[in-house]
DNA sequence: CGCGTTTGACCAGCGC
DNA sequence: GCGCTGGTCAAACGCG
């Protein structure tokens, strides 16, 4: 993952997503968001734990809601998107993804892939698609909120937990 | 052999 | 009602 210089979010081609907020710091990245029902800390956390984070500040503003496939079922899902400048398609965030399909879309040339989470109790979605205009950019869109701990924030975590854990002992 | 990707088919929603 | 489009399924395939 190599991400540097600046993105910024463009209303024209991204749907139905109304929540748009910035990502400062090194890595900029910005990050739009739905509004959901629980969304909150806890889906800006769920990506937090990849390399994105250091200081940043994150704006969020409010949207309507459009309303149309994911909130159909599971009712409201939250969705987070980001676009970011890489060279790669997928960017590790901690989380195992299987993908499950890809298509090209109307208005772009670039195909768009959609990932699932692996983890059995997890149905996290993600889209990946390139833009089209800079393929430098990829977009990356975070449907659902991850209901367990990815396996890379635990092996960081971990030995720190034993490290406080162990400090509470005494 | 297990797990992830590829890829065409299938399906549902929407506009005309 | 039909066709287009986006999203998902699932079988085949590839790789470690």
């Amino acid at each position: 993952m190599a991400s540097s210089s600046t993105v910024n979010y463009q209303s024209s081609d991204a749907a139905e997503i109304d929540w748009v907020g910035i990502f400062g710091g090194s890595s900029d990245v910005s990050l739009e968001m739905e509004k959901g029902s629980g969304v909150s800390e806890g889906a800006i956390m769920a990506m937090g734990d990849c390399n994105y984070q250091n200081e940043s500040h994150v704006h969020v503003h409010g949207g309507k809601n459009k309303g149309k496939m994911a909130m159909g079922k599971r009712g409201a899902i939250p969705r987070v998107a980001f676009q970011t400048r890489s060279a790669e398609d997928v960017l590790d965030d901690g989380y195992r993804w299987r993908k499950y399909g890809q298509k090209a879309v109307k208005h772009s040339t670039y195909p768009r892939s959609y990932y699932r989470c692996t983890h059995h109790t997890c149905n996290v979605k993600k889209q990946i698609q390139r833009h089209s205009k800079d393929p430098t950019i990829v977009v990356t869109t975070y449907e659902g909120i991850h209901n367990h701990p990815s396996e890379k924030l635990m092996e960081t975590l971990t030995p720190l937990l034993k490290q406080l854990q162990f400090l509470s002992g005494i």
